[in-house]
DNA sequence: TCCTCCAGTTCCAATTTGGAACTTTATGCA
DNA sequence: TGCATAAAGTTCCAAATTGGAACTGGAGGA
């Protein structure tokens, strides 16, 4: 079953997932809530290869989560801002952060416990 | 970058997606709150193959997400049941199914709503 | 004996990813 | 003029992950 066949699904969790069920795109959507806009910022933040970076972006702006504006006509550059929809999407970031908080706590390979 | 090289990341959202960011991670999850344990009702329930199903349970258990518990000893036979670790995930996918239902209603191609 | 149930495992082709280099448009500087 | 840098993508290819379907193993039942 592909990914894109959730979209249809009886299920809300399942709907959103065939948007934003994969880490990369929701890696995008926390820059975008800390405020981050432009391509190499999420290419540089999130790690992830330019080529998905590309590919989630489109998907986002399709999806009406993001929004590509330009902020400079010469030259051509744009950038990605959250929608009110992809806005709504802050409590299920919030409920990740907390979750990840309480319960994955940093173990750094140097340093204290 | 791959996947678990975000588990010692600086942020919590983003330790939390190494651990579930991925489509069948969320939908067995799901499953779980749905009251469903089983290896096949997994399978069914999400439309994933039986390969990733193994694999993704695998992970959870490893996480202590899910128990891993014999329900049958002959033939031996095991279930997947969420932990307090697990049960506290819930905020998160009730916050998915709340932007679901409200920003992506079902089209269906025959029926009522 | 043969069929069914259930939890996995195995195999292979097809899709997705990772990584790095390249493109395009424009600015800064010596 | 000539060269370097910046930003937003695109392109290419090898490597990893996925999808799909068949197979395994233990047990109960007709």
């Amino acid at each position: 079953m592909k990914w894109s066949d959730l979209d249809e699904n009886w299920c809300p969790v399942a709907r959103t997932l065939s948007l934003v069920g994969d880490r990369w795109t929701l890696l995008i959507l926390r820059d975008c809530f800390l405020g981050l806009s432009r391509f190499d910022q999420f290419a540089s933040s999130t790690g992830a290869t330019r080529h998905i970076i590309s590919d989630r972006l489109k998907r986002l702006v399709e999806a009406e989560i993001l929004e590509k504006r330009v902020y400079s006509e010469r030259p051509k550059r744009y950038e990605y801002v959250l929608t009110d929809k992809g806005r709504e999407f802050a409590p299920a970031l919030t409920a990740f952060k907390d979750w990840g908080k309480k319960h994955l706590p940093v173990r750094r390979t140097s340093g204290a416990t």
